[in-house]
Parts: structure tokens; sequence; C-alpha cells
DNA sequence: TATGAATGAGCCTTCATTCAT
DNA sequence: CATGAATGAAGGCTCATTCAT
């Protein structure tokens, strides 16, 4: 996990030396946009969200953003392309290499799904996806294409790899997946609707939660020989 | 209906015996109206949902429904309130007198909070608080100590009841409960927000899903002693 | 001319009776946008003219006119389209009893039209079809279909009654149909456009105006035979 | 273009010779730019033209049309005073020549009117100050005075020379010199507004109009002994 | 009590105008 | 001078809410 490439997809974090105003800002200006657009409609919603607000964010005025996106729906489109991770490929190719047993890379796989979304501001996009799909259904299948099959296949790859070598036992592989899917969606969820509303008694912890789910679902999937 | 399981919280969906028109309605008008309410937010969000629709969803003009709710704010409020499932006292005393295995009580507890939570109509609220959890926190702490929170003590009680028994081994008990609770949650958010997006090739059976869930989640919990 | 059926297309001038506020203004709201419209498109032309003050000056707020008119554009087809005279068929029938000489019918449609559309608060969409025709071709083309090419056929007819009876010379009637309505129109647009702007000793008499036109015309028209 | 005879007013048509292109151009700026608005304002309107669109079509950018007029309503200032004619001193002129007859003279007046200007791109003009009028009553006032006294005045003296020499009776002249301004009038109007939007079969054609249109009226002007 | 016409604050979007480069 | 990115006032349109009937 160390030597992985950058963090988050794009990154405009660092306002470093504030060079030439107008010129150096021009391209950096959408990326600013969908930022702050995505912090505000992961945190508001996206019709609660003003781009008054989104453009104030990010700096500009409101007439700005409309240079740069021709719609308001044009912008959430574009936050949601943005950070639509490509690292897929980078993880398949991982995969690949990996020679540790299945259990650990099930572990790893996990692990570093939240490290890298989970924890990244892009961790936002599936809660905003899922919750504006009623009003988005492309958006909500062009997600599904994109983020969703893709993980959905390494993941499948990974229980292959496992029972194939006989580390796991048969299981209906398509369901079993999504037994990895879900407690990651939830965490996503519950990261960004309910958390910020309980009190810090009730707050999960990401990695316990994901260490003891990952345990209890090897517990099913390991093979008997396998005894731990 | 009389001798069925109790379906769901509050019922209008029969519009059977059409007596007296006018006065039978007249009681029924709020739980109309929050029933109408409730679909339209879940599908469309609280902000893309008119109030005028509300009203037309439910047989009534636009200023009728402000008879009843003093704003569209409120009506959202009285949906989830409205939708709290009080069932969890009377799933308690189920599972006071439960007799067989815990890990039977499990898979039961899952299935029928699928057949009278997840499959009702009132399924849509966990979608409708998670999603609008940022422009309603009040709505979303409300909803997590109404519903959450037994919920969990629920299954804390389940999971408790197998480690005294020696079925289940040791785990750490907060933990195994969201274990429980994640998939379910992912299968509401599922089933509200992706699904009507996705091809029939990637829809997700809830049963089978719940099925292949338990048993692995079961296999990580069972004591080894009690090999399967 | 004095026994003729009343003025405008429509009649709204007199609030007479002010009755009951709400039902009785409900279904006069339309006519009363659809002129105020009228009377500010014409004078600052469609895109000058704020919906604000259209609904202003019907005596309604903003949001009144948008539940009658779903657009400022559809306002503007409605202005012209109420405006469309029905008058060709009641003229026609005119036509077709007079019995005094043609030179006389022509002196009277052109007075006739005066008085009945020239003078009206109609008046003003000929030349709002007009400056707007470029960002409304398709009304321009509704206008031409409705209004012009009715009244072209009105203007033939009595020419060719005229050259028929042998009082008028033979001419190219399309074009004379056309020398009878270039000064009409050239009336409408001078009085809605520069009228307004010139001093009083540039003024146009309209009657003397048409007097003078129509008396030059028919001395091109009528037969040598017929001599003055 | 030295020895043609005076086209119209600037020109700027022929890119013929691309020789020094930036310097040329330098001088050439605001005529193309008055041009570029001419041809936008007329088709669209002064409101529904975008100053982007005028200095697109100019060839510049947007900023580099506000260097030369300080904003969209000095431009159109400058649209309409840069294609007044100052043709009316040459007219005149011609006029104290002319040795022909008075119905001749009328005749040629009609024809070389719609030759220099109705057939020039500067045509647009008057259809474009009467649709604007409401909105910019200064220009109004300003072409009354410029363009529209002017050609009255060159016409009346035309009117005057035929009756002073007994070629015309005697007739109301103010009225009657705008007997022959209004065709011309309607023909702009017409070329500029209704002719685009009307099938082939409705086509005026202006040579033919106002051969008939002068035919008619010289009817009406020519004394009686002036038998034709 | 029910209705639906009316309201007006609010938001998205446009576009003339400015100004740093 | 020329550019085009940035601005922000203005205006079309929506919709929750009110209220006379």
């Amino acid at each position: 996990m160390s030597a992985l490439p950058p963090q988050s997809v794009h990154d405009r974090s660092d306002e470093a030396e504030p060079r030439q105003r107008r010129s150096r800002r021009k391209e950096a200006r959408p990326g600013e946009l969908i930022d702050a657009a995505l912090a505000l409609f992961v945190e508001k919603g996206f019709a609660a969200t003003r781009v008054e607000e989104v453009a104030a964010r990010a700096g500009v005025s409101k007439g700005t953003l409309f240079i740069y996106f021709p719609s308001k729906e044009e912008l959430f489109k574009a936050v949601v392309r943005e950070n639509i991770s490509g690292r897929f490929t980078a993880w398949g190719e991982e995969l690949e290499t990996y020679t540790d047993s299945s259990a650990e890379l099930v572990r790893y796989c996990m692990h570093s799904w939240w490290e890298q979304i989970g924890m990244s501001a892009a961790s936002g996009i599936t809660k905003l996806v899922m919750s504006e799909a009623g009003m988005f259904p492309e958006i909500a299948a062009f997600y599904q294409q994109e983020v969703i099959e893709p993980g959905h296949d390494l993941l499948r790859k990974v229980l292959q790899r496992g029972i194939a070598s006989g580390e796991f036992r048969p299981m209906p592989i398509e369901y079993a997946v999504y037994s990895l899917i879900a407690p990651m969606i939830f965490l996503l969820m519950w990261k960004h609707s309910m958390a910020p509303c309980c009190p810090p008694s009730q707050q999960l912890d990401p990695v316990t939660f994901i260490d003891t789910q990952v345990s209890l679902l090897l517990g099913g999937m390991l093979a008997p020989s396998a005894s731990r």
C-alpha cells in the first residue's frame, strides 16, 4: 500500500504558489468547482445546494461557474464523472501479482479500498449517487456500470482465486461478492449520513468495523480444512 | 387480513370497502398524505417532491395538506415519525421465548425483518433518512435513537444469547451487530436507489442475498466446536 | 359605420362593478394579462418587457402570470393569437351586399379598417409581429396566414368587383392589393414607432392620410371613361 | 472603387487584398463591427443580439468591441448614425438638373431609392429604428430628423416641381409625400420581417411593386389635361 | 373543513461590462 | 491594442404557503 500512486484522482489541495492570478487558475477552475460541488452536494444534497455556494466555496463568482459548466445538472454529472476511480485497473494488476493467501488478499482489498476511496473526499459520491438516483437515473446507471461493476469484477476474481486454490470453500460467488460490497457501502452511507448526527458513543471506527466484518465473513468462506 | 401477522405499521393500502366516502376519509386524510409523501420522498427526494404532487396522490388539494401539516418540513418529520416501527417490543418478546438455536435465531431475525420492514412500503424511510440526513440532522438523530438503537439492542441480545450458550465464539459484539445491520441497510439502499436503474441481469434477489450473507457471517460466529 | 358591432375584439376596459374579488377575476385574468402584455410588448418590444411589469399592469403578481401562461413566449403567442381579427368574415359579407360604387367601397374599406383595427388597442400587434418576426418566425408565418392573407383576399375581391363592372381599369391585381395594404401597414408602424418620438409638427392625421392615399390610388385605378 | 457610382455609405464587403493584416484592419475595426451589428440587430433585434456574436462576426473578441464602443447602446447608435445616408444632397443636386417630366422623376426617385437604399445592407436600419423606437426614442427622433425629413423635403420639391409646371394637379402636398414614402417603408419592413417567413408564392417583387404603386399614384397626381 | 387562486421569496441562468495579462 | 476570464446585476420561472370563498 505504501508505494501506491498518489491519493485522490485529482489533487488540488495545495494552493502552494499563488503565481499569476488569471492564467494559472483558469485550468484549475473546473477542478476547484468540482471539489466544492462534491463537498456541498454530499452534505446538503443536489437540490438544496445553491450554485452560488459552490462558486463561493471555489472562490469564484456565480457567473464563473457557468463558464465551465452549462448547468447545475451538468456540474453534478461532472462531479460524478470526475470522481469515478480509475483505480480498478491498478488494483487489477496488483491482484495478479499478489502472492499471499486469499484471505489476506480479501482483507487487504477491503482496507485498501477504505484508505483510498472510503477516506477520500471522493467517498461522498457513492452516497450522493444513491441519494440522487431517483432524480438522475442515468447517472445511477452510469455509476453502476463504471464503478460498481468493475469493483464487483475485481472481487469476483479474488474469490475465484481463493476457491481455485482450495483456500475457500465453494460458494454462490455473485452473492458472496455483495457480502463484501455491502458493508463498505454501508460504511460510506453511515459516514455521510448518520455519523455526523450521532453522539460520540455511537460512532463506528471504520477499521475495526472492517476488521470484524472481514473476520466474520472469512469464517464462512474458508474451507474447513484450513482451520484457523 | 385479520389473522395475518401484523403487516405494515399503518395500513391504508386497501381501498376495499368504499363505505361512507366523506366521514371515513376525513379521518384517513393525514395517513393518506403521509403514505403519498413517503412514496414520493423516497422516489424523488425531499426537495424534488412538490407538495402539490403529494396532495394529488392523496386525492386532495394542495390547501388541504396544509390543514394537516403546517409545512412541508413537518410533513417530512411526520412521515418519518409515522413509519417508525414499534415492532421492536414485539420482536423482543419473541426473542425471549425463542427456543431454537441462536444461529437459527439470527437467520430468522434477518428474514423476518426483510419480510416485515424491507418489503413494506415503509422500507423507504431508511433510504429517505440517510439521503436527507444532511438537511435534517435532528431527524437523523431521532431515527438513530428510535429505530437504529432499538434494533441494535435487539441484535445485541441475540448475539449475547449465542455467546452465553457457547454456540457463538466470543466476539466484539458492538461491531458484530453492525455486521448484521450493514447488509440490511445496504439492501434497502440498493432497492430504492440502484435497482430501479439497473438491468435485470444485475438485480439482487433479497432472500438469496440474506441467506448467503447470514451463512457467511455465521461461519465466523459459530464456535469451532459447533462444527458444521 | 356608426351602427357597427362593438369595437375591439375583446373588451375588458370597463372595471365597472368590483364584485367578488376572486371568482369573478379568475376568468378575466388571462384577458387582462394579454391586454397588459400587448400594450407593453408594443411599446418596448418583447425582450425589453419584463413579465413582472405585465403582471403589475394587470394588477396581479408575477407568479399569477405563470398560472395562466407557461412562459413569456407562450404569453407572446397568446397575445398574437387573441388579437387576430376574425372580422374578415363579417367584412366579407358586408362586401357581398354592398351596392355603392367600387371606388366608394375601397374608400369605405380603408376607413373602416382604420376605425376598427387601426384605432383599437389591437393595432399594435401588427407592429409587434413585424418587429419580432426575426425572433418568432412561426408567429410571423401564422400572422401572414391568418391575417394578411384573408385581408388580401378581401381586397382582391373588391378590386375584381370594380374591374368586372368596368369601373376600374385592368391592373396587376396582386400588386394593386398591396398598394392598398402598404399605406395601412405604414400607418400602423408609424403610429407605434415614430409618432411618439416626433414633434407635433410632424404628426400624421390618419384620416387625412387615408383620404389622400385612396384618392391618389383611385386616380390610377378608375377607368378613363369614368372621368372625374 | 473610385469611379463607381456611390455605393453603400461605407463599404467593407470586399476582403479583396489581404495586404498588411494588422495595420489595415485596425482602422477597419469599427466599421466591421458596425456592419456585423447592423446585420444582427436587423435579424434578431437589439436585445436578442449578444455583443459577443457581433464581435465574433467581426472577427474580434468581445473585449475589443468595448474598446471602440463604450456600450451596446452606443454601438446601436453608431450603427444608425453610420448608416444614415448623406445621399440626399447628391439627390438634391440631381433633382435640380433633371430635365425629364415630373412623372418620370417620381418614378426615377422611387426606383433609385430602392436600388441605392432598399437593396443595400443599410436598408435594415429603417426596420431596426422602427422596431426599437420604443426603447430608443432619441434615436427615432434623430432618424426622423436626419433621414425622414430630408427625404420628405426632397419629395416635396419633386411634387412642387410637377405642380408648378402644371403636370400635376394641386394636391395636399404633405400627405401626398407620405403616399410616396409609405410604400417604400412598407417594402422595407416587409423585406425584413414577413418575407423571410413567407412561402415563395407570397413573395413580393420589389420592382414590380414599385412600378404598380407609382403608376397608380401618378394616376391620381397627373393633371387631367395630361391624359395618358 | 376543503378548495385553488394568488402570492413572493428564492434560485438558476444570461450577458453586458471590466480588467489583468 | 487585443484578449478572454471574471463579474454581478437582472430576469424568467418555481413552488411552499396563505387566505378568501
